[in-house]
DNA sequence: CCGTAATCGAGACGGTACGTCGCGTCTTGTG
DNA sequence: CACAAGACGCGACGTACCGTCTCGATTACGG
C-alpha cells in the first residue's frame, strides 16, 4: 500500500476549490446527481480534472464537501453561535418550532436535491454514508438529545428513557417521508407527531 | 414521440425471465449494486443483452421486479394467505412480535443487499421510487394499519388517532437506522420504540 | 459437416422470392450496399426473415441472383435470342458500337448500385467474386472473344494473338475507369481505345 | 452541423498510432478485411478504442493510413530518391520490367490484403474510393506518363497518343485480373499485354 | 527578487460499460 | 411444410466517463 505523496496543501487554489463546489451543487441541482460527472463538474468549474482527482477521491466526496461547506456557510449567516434547539420550557412547543424549520429546510431544492444525492450514495457506500452520518446528520440529532435531557432533568420526561432513542420517534417518520416519498411532509404532520410521541415519553 | 412497437410479451422466454432475475439478485449480493452492470446480468444469466434491454429500461428495474419476485416467492413459501399481522388481542406484544421478524430479515444479506440498492435507487430516482414504496413499502405498513384499527376499536388505542401516522412511529426509526446505519437494530431496540410509541397512542 | 436437409424447392414461394429481389435491388440503390441489411430486405419484402435464410446463404447471394435475375429480363425484353457482338465485317465498327452502349449501360444507375457493390463484394470474399466473374462477367468477354475470333478468321488480327486477352485491351481500361473512377466513362474514350487497341493486334 | 472540437495533434501518442497501424495491417492479413473489426484493432495494439476513433472514422480510413504508411516506409527502404520508370531507351523492355515486378508485388499477400481491402471498400464508399486513387494509384500511373511522353518525343509513340490513356493498355488488363480473379497474373502475360499494346501506339 | 518546484488548465490515454443494430437460429401459430 | 412474425444468443458498433498520465503556463516560495 503505498500512497501518492500527500499534495502540498498550502499551495492550493483557494478559487479552484470554491469553483468546483459551486460546479458541483449547481450540476446536481440541475442534471441530477447521477447525470452529474467529474468531468462535468471540471468543465464547468474551468478547472483540470487532475485538480479534482488530486483534492478528493470521487464525485460523492466532492459534494460532501461541498454540502459541508454549503451548510456551514448558511449556518454562520444564520446566526455565528453553535446552534442549538431553544428551550422555552415548553419541549412540545420547541420541538413543534424545530420540526417546522427542518420540514421549510427540506421542501427548500436547494438542500433538497443535494443532500437527496448524498443520503442515496450513502445507503449503498458505506464509508460515505458513515461521514454523511458523522458530520451532518448526528451533529443535527445531538442538539436534540440535549434539549430532551434538560427535559428529563425538569421531570418533563420519564427518567428511564433513552433521549437518543426517544428522538427518533418524531425524526425518523419525517426523514422517511422526505427520503422515500412516502407521503406528504407539512406542519400538520409534523404537529401530529410530536403530539402522539411525546406523551408516550412523558411521566405516567 | 416514437415508441418502439410493444414486443410481443406472450413470445417471452421464462427460462430467461428467471435466469435474469437469478444473475441479478446473485450479483447484487455478491459484488454491490454500483459494480453490478447489465453487461454482467447477461453474461450471467446466458443471455444477450438485447433480451434486458427488451423487457426492461435499466438494471434498476431488473432489480426491482426480481426482488419482487422473490419477495412473492418467499410470501408462497411461507403459507398462501395473504400475510397478516397477527392479532392475540396484546397489542403490544403483537407488534413486538412482528417487529422482531423484520429485524431479523433486515439482517439477511439475501435480503439486504437489493433491498437496500433498490432504495438507494429511489431516493434519486423518483419514477422508481414510487413504484418500490407502492409495490413493496406501503402494502406493509397497511398490515400496521389494519391491526391498528383493530386496536382502536377495541379501545387500546384512543380513537383520533391517525393509523397511517401512529405505525411510524416504531416502523420509520427502524427504517432509518437500518438505511443509514444511524444506530444497531436489535430486538431489545425495536421493544423499547414499541414500549414508547404505544403509550403515547393509548387513551389517557 | 452435416448439411440441413434441403428445404423443398416445388412448395417455394414465387411471389416472396420476386419481392425479394424487388426489395434488394431497391435498398441497394437507394441506401447503399453496406446499409442494406437482411432484416431491412426481409421487410420491405414484406417476408420473414427464415425465408431469405432458407434459399440463401448472405445477402451477397440474395443481390447477385437478383441482379441475375434482372439482367436475364433486361435480355429478354432486347430481344429474346441469345445475345451476341454484331458482325458488320468492320471490326472495329462493331467494337466501338459494342462499347458504347456499354457505357450507357454503366452509367444507368439501375445497373451501376448493384453492380458495383457485387463487384465490391467479391474482391473481398472470393467465392462470391468467382460466381460474379462466371455467371456474369465470363459470358460476357465470352462475345469479344467470339467476335475476335471471327475476325482472325478473315486475316484481320494476327493469327498468334490470343483473343481472351486481346480483349482486354479494350474492356479493362473501361471496367477500371468505372469501379475505380480513374477517369471519365465517354464514347469518345471507349472509341479511343479501340483505336489504340485495334492496331496492336492487327497485321503487321 | 456541430463538429467536435478538433483533437490537438500535437499530442498525439506516437507510440499508438504505430501500434494501430501494425495491428490493423496483421488482422487485415491474418483474418481479413470484413473480420477485422476496431474493436480488434484497439485490442491487438494495446490501446482503448476512443484513441481509434479519436483520429480516424472508420476501420477503412485507418486500413488507408496504415497502407499509405506502409508504402511510404517500404519506398524509403528501397531508396530514398522519388521512384521512376527506368530508361533505357528500349520502351518495351522498360515496360515488361516494370511490370514483372508489379505482378511480384501484386502476388505478396504482405500487399494483396489490405489493398485489395481498400480497393473493395472504395468501390463502394465513393469518397475513401478518391482517396486511394489519389494517393495510391494515381501517383504509380503518373509514372507511367512520364515514361511514354518521352518515349513520345523520342519518337517511339506516336504523337497524337494520350498516354494517360495508353498505359491503361496495360496497367487496367493486370489490374482487372488482380482484383476479379479474372485470369493468371504472371510475368509471361505482362509481356503479351505489352507486345499487343505497344505496337498499337506505335508509329505505323 | 529570481529561479524553481508544485499546482494549475487542458486533454490524450487505456479501459469498462453503455444502449443499439444486425446477424443467423429458433419457435410459434397460420394457410 | 413453407410461410410471417419476431424473440433469442451473440458480437460489434460508436459514445460517455472513468481515473491516470503527460504537457506547457502560472504562481508563490525559499535561497
Amino acid at each position: 500500500m503505498v500512497d501518492k505523496p500527500a499534495p502540498d496543501a498550502t499551495r492550493r487554489s483557494e478559487r479552484s476549490r470554491r469553483a468546483i463546489y459551486d460546479a458541483a451543487l449547481a450540476l446536481v441541482a440541475e442534471i441530477g446527481y447521477p447525470r452529474t460527472t467529474v468531468e462535468g463538474i471540471a468543465a464547468r468549474a474551468g478547472v483540470g480534472k487532475q485538480t479534482i482527482y488530486r483534492w478528493w477521491p470521487s464525485k460523492a466526496d466532492v459534494l460532501l464537501e461541498a454540502f459541508l461547506d454549503l451548510a456551514e456557510e448558511a449556518a454562520r449567516e444564520a446566526g455565528h453561535q453553535p446552534y442549538e434547539i431553544p428551550d422555552t420550557g415548553d419541549l412540545a412547543a420547541d420541538l413543534k418550532a424545530v420540526l417546522r424549520a427542518t420540514v421549510d429546510e427540506l421542501l427548500d431544492p436547494r438542500f433538497d436535491a443535494p443532500s437527496r444525492a448524498l443520503a442515496a450514495e450513502g445507503l449503498v457506500n458505506e464509508e460515505l454514508g458513515r461521514r454523511f452520518v458523522a458530520h451532518l446528520l448526528e451533529p443535527q440529532l445531538q442538539l436534540y438529545v440535549r434539549r430532551l435531557r434538560a427535559a428529563q432533568e425538569r421531570g418533563a420526561v420519564r427518567p428511564e428513557v433513552d433521549p437518543r432513542i426517544a428522538l427518533e420517534l418524531f425524526v425518523s417518520p419525517l426523514a422517511q417521508r422526505w427520503l422515500q416519498h412516502t407521503g406528504p411532509i407539512t406542519h400538520a404532520y409534523t404537529d401530529t407527531l410530536v403530539d402522539y410521541a411525546l406523551y408516550g415519553i412523558a411521566p405516567r
